[in-house]
DNA sequence: ATTAATCTTGACCGTTCGGTCAGGTCTTAA
DNA sequence: TTAAGACCTGACCGAACGGTCAAGATTAAT
């Protein structure tokens, strides 16, 4: 019972009180992010994300009470961001603009959060030990809305027939592929991580590759 | 010097007795490719492996003196597979026949061998720490004579001008995401792995999408 | 000024890790 | 048959892990 906060009154001060919790639940997720992504689940350790904060190890369990408990708000958080990048593609009528906008926006998650990205692919990769009931339930609905709208676009001639589901995993797939491989694409450039205008060429290259493979474009 | 093999005299019987260390190097790196693709390099334990090959744990220690030297053998295994898949592309004149039988391989390879692909993804998640060096001599010469090769074809004018790095990333990215993602496209398909028939489907789509996507097609 | 709750922390605990080793068994060459 | 080398393995080791805890410091409501 040393987390709930059900106790607080809500005055002024308490707001204030709360403030200490919150940042310093905030610098360990921040140092927590880095840590679960350089190393992995298992190979991250408490130690590490404590020295990474400036905090001592002890302090980490009295806000979160496992490294487990930290890892899953580490992914509530990835998630969300996740789902919170469709929201172009929602708001566009036509599948030329509303495609380009999400593979655009998933590009940007890619290269601005590249740290997020790759500590959902371990997860994935592991096999989802932790997140299968979100995939399985939120994702899989979100998914389902998504593929309706490409169907929709298919019976109105729009694009050419295809699996719309297909097409939603070759999206991820390329895009997440700059942050969670980013290591090989720098071996492969000179040592060098993209430049700004490398990574703006692939946006545009990975735009109107997928766009006129679907035979929207020309 | 326990395992060094300089004393073995060249005769039918030594050969023999070479045949039994080939066979537990090759059970324990069967197993030890499981269980580095179930748990990742740090989750993975010496134990584990030593389960799964059915043999002491002190008897892999005979056969790989430590951890680090068993992931490399398993390591360089998959990077061997992963440079072969090119064989189609470099024996076809023509882009469309060489990128599809490329495209096909490599998804191919990720059917049949899901494992490697996950081993090898969580190395270049975690920074390539072990294969930095392989990637940027092997690989990156690899990557050249393909970019050339391609570059010739828009040269040529038989696909249009682009990057062909960025080509091959997305075709990486894609063919291997049906290996890496495989926990997240089941949990998408009703928790059933993707049947042979749909998996066919995907193939076909990819490769249409890529080789339209790039003015190969139509 | 008091007091109760929250926050902080060094020291500590049981477990598991990779790795070692002595000493036995098995295989092979002569 | 025998000697030498290859192979096998239970028991063990120091280090590092996640997590605990008691006791002190800080904060906020009265």
């Amino acid at each position: 019972m040393k987390n709930d906060l059900s106790k607080y009154k809500k005055t002024a001060k308490s707001v204030r009180k709360n403030q200490i919790r919150i940042n310093n639940e905030r610098r360990i997720l921040a140092a927590a992010v880095k840590i679960f992504a350089g190393y992995g689940y298992q190979g991250a350790t408490m130690r590490k994300i404590a020295e990474e904060a400036g905090l001592p190890k002890a302090n980490l369990h009295y806000y979160f009470q496992t490294k487990e408990q930290l890892y899953r708000q580490v992914l509530d958080g990835i998630f969300k961001d996740w789902l919170a990048a469709a929201n172009t593609f929602d708001e566009c009528e036509e599948p030329v603009e509303a495609l380009r906008g999400y593979i655009e926006t998933k590009m940007d998650l890619s290269r601005k959060r590249p740290l997020e990205s790759r500590i959902w692919a371990e997860e994935i990769l592991r096999g989802a030990p932790l997140i299968q009931d979100q995939l399985e339930q939120t994702l899989a609905a979100w998914l389902d809305t998504r593929v309706k709208r490409i169907t929709d676009w298919i019976n109105k001639g729009t694009i050419q027939a295809m699996n719309p589901r297909i097409l939603m995993y070759m999206i991820w797939a390329v895009t997440q592929h700059f942050a969670d491989f980013e290591s090989q694409i720098r071996a492969l450039n000179q040592q060098q991580t993209l430049s700004d205008e490398q990574f703006a060429e692939a946006k545009k290259q990975v735009v109107q590759t997928i766009l006129k493979g679907i035979g929207a474009l020309d």
